[in-house]
DNA sequence: GACATTAACGAACGATCGTTCTATAACGTA
DNA sequence: TACGTTATAGAACGATCGTTCGTTAATGTC
């Protein structure tokens, strides 16, 4: 890695952690140049614009998040058990990636909802793949007799995308101890409606 | 109402609509002066601070929302019908009031869970209160009922925050025009999981 | 209609914003 | 070690930021 690389690098990591709790579009060219050391325009010649820099930071999110959430859940054995692995992954995430300020994703998401532009288009992207894999793993527990046959996997991914998010609202913004448990009650309750029940009929 | 309170209400007025669309921080003097075709200094005295103009969008956000969703709810008798009509009128205040840019509260949920202040403390209570009333709410419809006497009704008042959550993010980033009908969806499971049965056993 | 009060303005403040230049330092390679 | 390339620094730009001040205009009251 050539030193160019390597400092992009390093200012990314205080960026990522930076936007994660003042959110992505509050970064300062300025107080990311005195945090990293570096003078404004040796930092900045590394990006070119500041909304360069910003969707450097959503990409370097979503790598992480792949990383962290995804790709060891996927060691799983296809079916309930891998989902349930990404949901807890989730739900923890934010502590093993640098995020002090909590999921610099979704706070990107309430910020650009209205903003057409590069940053909204990444995030949207992200999160639209993020819904197809939780579709998809869905899917795969369809196959291993797990859920349903006629279980909706994408209503699925949406509610699963709503336990996470008032996760994070309760355990940051409401100081809830009991956030990620609550969270996993409502995945359990939700995955045992869809679930195949060798019960007595 | 005075001249001064009159367009006290019009600055907020113009402040709760921006803000819904680029955020509660990113609230600028400048750009709503002349917005509201006003010198900077005069709008300004009308706060005393940017900070007490944050301040007072986001409590005229909840009283908006009081208005809106909770106040026409309640007209509806105790019970599940009255929780219904909180969600259903929740998912479409929006439109209601002026917010051309989803959810104010929501966004300033994420915007301030990392920072400390009055603002965070405002949107922290606000959202806590609206808890309460979901709980409550619910834990009526279990006096009436038409819920299990062992409901959590603080997981569900966090699951219905989730689904309300998921809803703002499918419809306004993902323009997934079913968002309202899956969050009804969802709600009618969550519902259904808690309620009553009287079937054949 | 006179008068105290309140509302609004215009100009300026220092700070910070993102960005552009030019010049120097460090690097990678021959 | 020399040289072309790349990385960083420094100074300055115009714009905007929130805020303060002194003054004028509008308002409400007796």
């Amino acid at each position: 890695m050539g030193k160019g690389e390597q400092t992009r690098q390093a200012i990314l990591d205080e960026a990522f952690s930076m936007a994660s709790c003042i959110g992505v579009g509050a970064l300062s060219i300025g107080v990311l140049a005195e945090r990293t050391r570096m003078s404004k325009s040796g930092l900045f010649a590394h990006f070119g614009s500041k909304e360069e820099l910003q969707l450097a930071v959503l990409r370097e999110a979503q790598q992480r998040f792949a990383d962290i959430v995804l790709r060891p859940a996927f060691r799983q054995p296809r079916g309930l058990g891998r989902l349930r692995a990404i949901v807890v992954n989730w739900l923890s995430w934010t502590r093993e990636a640098n995020l002090p300020g909590g999921c610099v994703i979704n706070a990107a998401a309430a910020e650009f909802d209205d903003q057409p532009g590069p940053l909204r288009d990444e995030v949207k992207n992200g999160l639209l793949a993020l819904r197809r894999v939780l579709a998809e793993t869905a899917a795969k527990a369809v196959e291993t007799g797990e859920l349903r046959p006629d279980t909706d996997v994408d209503q699925l991914a949406f509610e699963l995308e709503g336990i996470y998010q008032v996760a994070q609202q309760s355990r940051r913004l409401l100081d809830d101890p009991h956030a990620d448990r609550r969270a996993l009650v409502a995945f359990d309750r939700l995955v045992a409606d869809h679930a195949i029940l060798r019960e007595k009929e």
